[in-house]
DNA sequence: TATTGTTATACTCTATAACTATA
DNA sequence: TATAGTTATAGAGTATAACAATA
């Protein structure tokens, strides 16, 4: 039961969050979002970094990132300490879409929470939090 | 925040579903453990109204029933009634696999729930379902 | 004409295995 | 030898458009 209303709600959070985007006629995916957020905190990471930060394979991660640079909103910079590693990093017009798309993701945070008081959000990062630690008691 | 707190918690979650399955020897996804509980709860329904139900298209789900029918649990049968519909229900193999399936979920569901009070489980899927309203508010 | 199921096609996310360049 | 990034490949989920059978 939990796990089905879970699944739910994140189902259209995810719609909702697709939806705030498409209406400002902007692209992006939550995954996308929190990955341009990482780099910026991060410039200068890794590939292999950010792959182990975002929990999918370095594999997985080159044709997101090849997306991501074809669009003009990352760089990968050779590193001049190790001839292996890309450094990563936002470009000038990355940051500028980066901070526009962090006012729709406010926007739309804002929505997904209007039916909750601030102590209701609170309360329920708790308690996800605490379902997030159950189930990884394997 | 909001968001990004239910999207770690459901991948954990769905992590755990997995896992159960897996050490089991059973492999199922919880797409196709709610489509398998849809079609024994509804028997005769049609792929169109399956579909809907799942909020998923008709083409869509051409692959996943015949996943399903491959593994010896589901059948299509012609309606009597309408050419053009499929009556869809389990196989006598299909409903013993989902009485399985039942006891595996109810664990996975328990272990998920592991770190909450019985109120707070409650308090945690009336929030939830607060999200969902909140969000649905396009 | 409209509906149901299927197919063809196309993206995206995901992974494993093998390859190249570098350490 | 080991690591980083890439490529090839494969499977699953998702969709749209076109098609055949049926209503």
């Amino acid at each position: 039961m939990l796990g089905y209303v879970l699944r739910r709600a994140q189902s259209a959070v995810f719609d909702d969050f697709a939806n705030t985007f498409d209406k400002a006629g902007e692209a992006l995916t939550p995954g996308e979002f929190g990955l341009l957020v990482l780099v910026d905190r991060n410039a200068g990471l890794s590939q292999m970094a950010l792959a182990r930060a975002l929990g999918i394979d370095r594999s997985t991660l080159v044709p997101i990132l090849d997306r991501l640079q074809e669009r003009g909103l990352l760089m990968r910079h050779r590193s001049p300490t190790d001839g292996r590693t890309h450094a990563l990093a936002l470009t000038p017009n990355g940051e500028k879409a980066l901070a526009r798309f962090a006012r729709l993701v406010r926007a739309h945070e804002k929505r997904i929470a209007s039916q909750l008081s601030a102590a209701e959000i609170r309360v329920l990062i708790d308690l996800l939090e605490k379902v997030h630690a159950g189930a990884r008691s394997l």
